[in-house]
DNA sequence: CGGATCGGTTGACGGCAGTCAATGACGTTA
DNA sequence: TAACGTCATTGACTGCCGTCAACCGATCCG
C-alpha cells in the first residue's frame, strides 16, 4: 500500500496546500519525495536512524512507544504541517504510525544539512519546531500528572475543536468531527475505550455533548467543557493555567494564542 | 542570596570542571556570567522570555510547572553540564528551581545568536541538546503512563545510581547518596512522600535496599531493582525496553550507552 | 441468510495509590 | 530543657479507574 513518488521539488510544492498557506518549513528545499501511507501503516520504527526529515502534508500521524508485552503509549498526534521531531543521525525514541490516510514529504538528510548550514531562516524554523515539540511534551506530562482520566478525555475533545474539522451551528454551538477512533481517543488520553465511553455518556447525560453521528458531536457549551477539564486557570492568581493537549497544530507556535 | 558575578570568559571557564571534562557546550563563548542559587531559589519562571541561555555548572535544577491550586509537576531534573532547554525569544513552558545549591552559567542571547550563526559545531551541540531533552521527556511520558507508582519510585533510585555520587563496596554492592529530599524523590516519581516511604520500607524488608544514613543507601543487587522497575526488556523480543529516568546526564547523549 | 469480525457500550469487581491523620525522629532556637 | 518546625513513617480509609466479561449494532463475506 506504500506508494513513493520522487518528484522535482517544484512539482510537489507547487500544488501543496501547506506552501500556499505558508505552513511549509521546507518549501525552499529540493529533492523532496512524497509518500502515501494507509491508516495504521508505520512510517519509522523506534530505534531507527532515519536519514531524512518528515513533514506531514495531509492526515494525522501518532508518535508512540511500545512495551515488551505489547502495550503502547501514544505521546503525541501530528497534524498537517507538522515536522516529525527527528534529527538525521540520531536514533529515534519513538515509532511513527499513520492515524489516518496520510501524505508525508520526505527530505533527504544531505539536502537538509546543506540547507541548514546556509539558510538562517530554516535554522530558526527547525529550532522553533524543536521548541514547539518540547512544549507539547511538557504539556502531555502535565496533563497525565495532574488531570484525572475523565478530565483528560474531555481535554482531548476540547483540543479536537481546535485542530479538527469544526463548524459553528446557528445556535452558537460547535459541531466537531473527530477524525480518530475511540481507541485513538483513549490512547491520546492515556486511558481505556471503556472510560472514554463512560465519560462521553456522562457528558451526554449532563447535556454538554450530543452525539450526532459516529465521530460527530455537537457541543453547546465549549467553555463549560474547558472548565470541567481544568484547562483554564480557576483562580485569578497570576499562575498560568494548565496547557492544552499535545496535538501539534499546523504552526509550531500556535499554542501561544490558543487560549487568548 | 543571589550572587551574580560577571567575569571575562577566560577567567570563568579556565577553572571550570565542565570545560576540563569536555562537557561544556559554550567554552568558546565570551560574556559569560556565573550565578549562584541557594536551594529552593527560582532561576526563571514559567511564561518568561529569558534573553539568555543557562548552563548548569554545579548542583541540580528541576524543571516544573505549577497549577492554580498550588500543586506542581516536576518534569525533569538537570545535572551539571546540562543546558536548560530554553530558546532566547520563546516563552518558557516551565519554571526552573534549584534543587540544591547550584552555580549556573548565563550566556547572553546576543552572544549566543552570533555564535550560532557562525559556529557549525555549536549548532550541532544545540540541536543535540534539544534532541536529548525531547528524548527525556518522551521517557518521562512512558514511565508515567506504563509504570506503577512503586515501579517509578524504584526507577528513580536506579537512576540515582547512574548520575549521583556512588561508590562500590568490597562486597560488590553499591552505596549511593541521594542528593534530593524525599519530597523531590516523590515529585520526580510523580507520587507522594508516603508512597516513597512505603516502597523504601518494602525494599528494605526484601533485603534489596539498606538505609545507611539519611539519604544514603546500600544496594546489594542493582540488577534486581532494575527488574522490579521493569527498566529492562523482559522478553527477548526485538522490542526495545523502557527508557531510563528523565534526569539529563552530563552529556546530552549519555542515554545511548546507559544500559549497555 | 448465518456467521464472523470489529467498534462501541454497559455492568460488576477489585486493587493501586492518594488522602487524611497521628506519631516519631531530628535539628534549631529561646 | 522545653518548645517548635521540618521531614519522615505508619495506619486506616476511600475512590478512581483499569480489567474482565457480556452484549449490541454495523459491516462484510462466503
Amino acid at each position: 500500500m506504500t506508494d513513493i513518488a520522487t518528484l522535482p521539488s517544484k512539482r510537489v510544492c507547487g500544488t501543496c496546500e501547506l506552501r500556499k498557506g505558508g505552513d511549509c518549513r521546507f518549501a525552499a528545499l529540493s529533492g523532496v519525495r512524497v509518500r502515501h501511507l494507509a491508516k495504521g501503516e508505520t512510517l519509522v520504527h523506534e530505534g531507527e536512524m532515519p536519514e531524512r526529515l518528515f513533514l506531514l502534508r495531509r492526515g494525522y500521524l501518532r508518535m508512540l512507544r511500545f512495551g515488551c508485552d505489547g502495550d503502547r503509549v501514544v505521546m503525541a498526534l501530528l497534524a498537517a504541517g507538522d515536522v516529525v521531531p527527528a534529527f538525521p543521525g540520531r536514533a529515534l525514541g519513538f515509532s511513527v504510525e499513520a492515524a489516518s490516510d496520510t501524505e508525508v514529504c520526505e527530505i533527504s538528510g544531505a539536502a537538509f544539512r546543506a540547507a541548514f548550514g546556509r539558510d538562517t531562516a530554516l535554522r530558526h524554523r527547525i529550532l522553533d519546531n524543536a521548541a514547539a515539540h518540547l512544549r507539547r511534551l511538557q504539556d502531555a506530562i502535565w496533563l497525565r500528572g495532574r488531570l484525572t482520566s475523565r478530565e483528560r478525555v474531555i481535554a482531548f475533545l476540547v483540543q479536537a475543536t481546535e485542530c479538527m474539522p469544526v463548524d459553528r451551528l446557528p445556535d452558537g454551538s460547535l459541531r466537531v468531527t473527530m477524525r480518530v477512533s475511540r481507541g485513538d481517543w483513549a490512547d491520546m488520553s492515556d486511558t481505556t475505550v471503556e472510560t472514554v465511553s463512560r465519560v462521553v455518556r456522562g457528558l451526554a447525560d449532563e447535556g454538554l455533548v450530543e452525539t450526532l453521528a459516529r465521530h460527530r458531536y455537537r457541543i453547546p457549551d465549549i467553555a463549560g467543557l474547558r472548565r470541567l477539564a481544568r484547562l483554564d486557570p480557576a483562580g485569578a492568581e497570576g499562575a498560568p493555567g494548565p496547557a492544552p493537549w499535545q496535538v501539534i497544530g499546523p504552526r509550531g507556535d500556535r499554542s501561544v494564542v490558543r487560549h487568548q
